[in-house]
DNA sequence: AATACGGGGTG
DNA sequence: CACCCAGTATT
């Protein structure tokens, strides 16, 4: 098997995309790439890269930031508990560590955000350490190339996985061995059509010689995709608008959002929301538009989301809504620097924004 | 062992 | 539409 390491780490040092992160030996910049990365793609998550390492360069800068700033530069990217402890992270290096990160896979896993994926990776890459990453791409070559069958969901095959790839990981260049599992999986064995003629380890491949690419890996998976209905009040006062900072826990954790109200299924009139805030006087209030329903796919639930806008004729009321409702008024200015879901960023967008001519 | 957690790209 | 992305934390 020492063929397939040599092969795969030739073809990555001729091949390897000249990302910014693998310019470095830093530590910081490092981790910071590989949480970014998680469960996004590259060219998704290098302009966060980019706008973090500019505005934090060092884990100290990051450690100082508020954490309501970290969600904001987050924004977009999604699974924003990585912001969280991103943050978290970042205040524990620098208080229990004295600002370095730990130099191995043992304690680096230990930090708040960091498994086993991403401690491997820290410490190979920053520190040399021979411990294998394993990644999406790394379960898929190597399921391939060695007919592995096992569920790469299982905790079984988490296993056989890693072994399998710390039984050839080489002790002179770990780095540069994970680097190209994970890049060979990348750009070669890719999900879909993956490009076996350029592949250097075709021969010996097992998917190849049975043409078993679009079995392997296995992944047993059932998700079941909800709908759900959301209807978002915005309550305006004169160019002020109420929101609230979501929940500790939960989708969009931390973020701001506007007063929600969810249904079973799509509303089309503002009565059912006169009804679920009773501190809400119609009256005091001119009933405005309702958008288009907005349909805002994430991985386990199908969410439709409609706002409702409302006006209110007098301040006493404002006032009191906000109060009944916990919550706090922002003028568009204020709105701008708050961490936000795409889609509530996005009806901002389409409702306050001018369009260009 | 299963589930929750975003947003976006591919075929 | 189905799948999956340089996964982790919680239940």
């Amino acid at each position: 098997m020492q063929d397939f390491v040599n092969k795969i780490v030739r073809w990555y040092k001729k091949n390897l995309r000249p990302l910014p992160w693998r310019a470095t030996n830093d530590p910081y910049r490092i981790w910071l790439s590989e949480v970014i990365l998680q469960q996004t793609r590259v060219e998704q998550g290098q302009p966060y890269y980019e706008q973090f390492t500019t505005e934090h360069p060092n884990i100290q800068s990051l450690a100082e930031e508020s954490e309501e700033k970290v969600l904001r530069l987050w924004q977009g990217l999604g699974y924003y508990s990585r912001a969280r402890n991103l943050h978290k992270c970042a205040k524990a290096v620098v208080n229990l560590h004295a600002g370095h990160f730990p130099n191995n896979y043992k304690e680096l896993i230990k930090l708040p955000g960091i498994g086993p994926y991403t401690a491997a990776a820290i410490a190979s890459f920053a520190f040399n350490e021979q411990i294998a990453c394993v990644d999406g791409n790394v379960y898929r070559l190597l399921s391939r190339y060695f007919g592995i069958e096992d569920d790469i969901a299982s905790g079984k095959g988490q296993k056989v996985f890693f072994e399998k790839a710390q039984s050839l990981i080489p002790a002179d260049q770990p780095a540069d061995f994970n680097q190209a599992t994970m890049e060979m999986g990348a750009m070669i064995c890719t999900p879909k059509k993956p490009r076996c003629e350029q592949c250097p380890v075709q021969q010996g491949c097992y998917a190849f010689e049975h043409q078993a690419q679009g079995r392997l890996p296995v992944k047993i998976k059932k998700l079941k995709i909800k709908n759900r209905y959301l209807n978002y009040s915005v309550f305006q006062f004169e160019q002020r608008i109420i929101m609230n900072r979501r929940p500790e826990k939960g989708i969009w954790a931390g973020l701001y959002d506007f007063p929600l109200h969810e249904s079973k299924l799509s509303l089309d009139s503002f009565e059912p929301l006169l009804e679920a805030y009773p501190a809400l006087n119609p009256n005091d209030w001119l009933l405005g538009n309702i958008s288009s329903e907005y349909k805002h796919i994430l991985t386990h639930q199908k969410l439709f989301v409609t706002f409702f806008s409302f006006n209110c004729k007098n301040k006493a009321a404002y006032e009191a809504l906000k109060q009944a409702l916990k919550a706090e008024e922002y003028n568009l200015e204020e709105i701008e620097e708050l961490p936000k879901p795409k889609i509530i960023d996005q009806f901002l967008s389409d409702t306050f924004l001018q369009p260009e001519r």
